[in-house]
RNA sequence: GGGGCCGUAGGGUAGCUUGGCCCAUCCUGCGGGCUUUGGGAGCCCGUGACCCGGGUUCAAAUCCCGGCGGCCCCA
């Protein structure tokens, strides 16, 4: 009681993880096709409140929701070079209607730039009409062949984010990625999640983009899990689907665009890098119950601890709490575990000492501490203590963030960090291709790229790229991903 | 692309080598009853499974073949 175990999480985090998804209700995965789970109520509560405030934020920031189907012509498809190379060995096709097959045969939409461009170019006259700002929320699908994971890598993304924008120039292109970045970031508080953004080498970039960035998260394991990235295609795209605006003196340019993406690797996130080996620790943020009230009776009490608990509840309801009474006929230390596991931020004991003395019992989900509080007080201290939870898991993740990031010169410094196969290694980068593939191929992990913004990405003076020993323009990261 | 392992109730498992004692074990879950409630109580009753198809055999969860599905390792 009182202490925070996380051995399992830490040491066994698959196993933990596929457990813990099962039994907070989250998601099952028995549904007989590989890659494609189904969503239980209580795992899609927790999704609603993350995509609620991703609404916010687009609302916000001027951005319009839209909903295109699910199925691109392989026309469309096929018209930008090296977005169909990127994606063509890992999409589903539609090519039969009843028996007979198609003309033009359909794709199952991996993304949606080639569903929606082609309407961009419709809707796009004037420059009037930039900057353009939409994005949708929707299921999209991806044959893959690796190992598929719930909610990280799967092959039907359920809840994909998708923001689309286009603009006069690069230079509005640039303040878009910008606001995406600022958005994120408020996103990651709201999670409390830690995260760094590193732009990605030439080679792992998006398939059509002119550069990419992504925003990783340590996992308990010490791998990192991309759960955002933005990009910037200048006009790659607007070139491929004849996307042009008429500027102020009448002449015809192509809109320069980005995206910003991220899924229900966000909650994945959340589950993985707040939880315990008691389950998840969910930020107040987001719990579809943020306190849960156990009344605890005695058979021969003469108070009414239900009343007193049910008081209580309708007291934080009207402060805005979301509240729960667990009023099942089972032993209170039962609803402990069941709640913990599921991660309830914070939980309320009452029995017929408290009912008595007019107190009560708080119990943190983060930290396992208990402690009475006045029952006048209860709302106050509520809040306090939930805020400082919400503060507290972000603190204990950002330092497990940094404690995971060590810098180092040379390729045997690096396999040293690596040997337990965790965190992530800034390594100097003379910056060419060659170098990064043969260090990727090395370390035997992946390099997210290199810190963005580029002012945090430069190499200290007189660093060396150890691969090829000239001179290193980057500090480079490399880390085992999911 | 190459190699290996595995499919038994909702979840986890025993049984498989050496076929019969298995209308299949135990834990958990689920429904009901009694009793209890300050950290997973107990007892009783009930519920529910051998991946699919074929073969061998007097007899198949067990052996053989094929299919489907899952997992792991290597490239």
């Amino acid at each position: 009681m009182g202490k925070v175990r996380r051995e399992k999480w830490s040491n066994e985090f698959s196993e933990w993880y596929n457990e813990i998804l099962e039994t907070a209700g989250i998601i099952d995965k028995r549904y007989p096709v590989k890659g494609m789970n189904v969503w239980l109520p209580y795992g899609l509560r927790i999704m609603r409140n993350i995509e609620a405030f991703i609404r916010a934020e687009m609302e916000r920031t001027g951005h319009d929701e839209v909903l295109f189907p699910a199925l691109i012509p392989e026309t469309e498809f096929q018209k930008e070079a090296e977005h169909i190379k990127g994606f063509e060995d890992e999409v589903y096709w539609v090519t039969h209607a009843g028996l007979d097959p198609l003309d033009v045969r359909l794709i199952l939409r991996p993304t949606s730039e080639t569903a929606m461009y082609s309407m961009f170019s419709l809707w796009i006259r004037s420059h009037a009409d930039l900057p353009f700002k939409v994005y949708q929320i929707v299921n999209v699908y991806r044959y893959e062949t690796k190992h598929t994971r719930p909610l990280i890598r799967v092959r039907e993304i359920s809840r994909f984010f998708e923001a689309h924008t286009a603009h006069a120039d690069f230079e509005d292109a640039e303040r878009q990625v910008k606001e995406d970045l600022e958005i994120f970031d408020r996103l990651a508080k709201f999670l409390a999640l830690p995260y760094i953004i590193s732009k990605r080498p030439e080679w792992d970039k998006f398939p059509g983009a002119y550069y990419s960035l992504g925003a990783e998260i340590m996992m308990p394991d010490g791998r990192t899990l991309q759960i955002g990235t933005m990009h910037n295609y200048r006009q790659n795209f607007a070139r491929a689907y004849d996307i042009k605006y008429e500027t102020e003196t009448g002449e015809h340019e192509y809109v320069h665009q980005t995206t910003f993406g991220m899924s229900e690797r966000l909650l994945a996130a959340v589950i993985s890098v707040h939880g315990d080996d008691n389950g998840m620790v969910l930020p107040p943020t987001i719990a579809p119950i943020q306190v849960v009230i156990v009344p605890i009776p005695k058979k021969d009490a003469s108070v009414d601890v239900f009343a007193y608990a049910r008081e209580i509840a309708e007291e934080l309801r009207k402060a805005g709490f979301r509240v729960h009474v667990d009023e099942r006929d089972i032993r209170p230390g039962r609803k402990y575990y069941d709640w913990e596991l599921r991660g309830v931020p914070l939980r309320i004991e009452v029995g017929p000492r408290d009912v008595e003395g007019r107190k009560a019992v708080i119990a943190r989900r983060d930290t396992m501490e208990k402690f009475t509080v006045e029952r006048e007080n209860v709302v106050e201290d509520v809040r306090k203590t939930l805020d400082e939870i919400h503060e507290n898991l972000y603190n204990r993740a950002k330092e497990f963030l940094e404690g995971h990031i060590k810098r180092v010169d040379t390729i045997e410094e690096a396999k040293e960090v690596f040997e337990d196969r965790r965190g992530i290694v800034e390594i100097p980068w003379c910056g060419s291709e060659e170098c990064g593939l043969k260090m990727e191929e090395e370390l035997d992990a992946k390099m997210l790229g290199v810190p963005y913004p580029e002012e945090k990405a430069k190499a200290p003076e007189g660093k060396r790229c150890p691969v090829c020993g000239r001179e290193a323009k980057f500090m480079a990261r490399f880390a085992r991903t999911y």
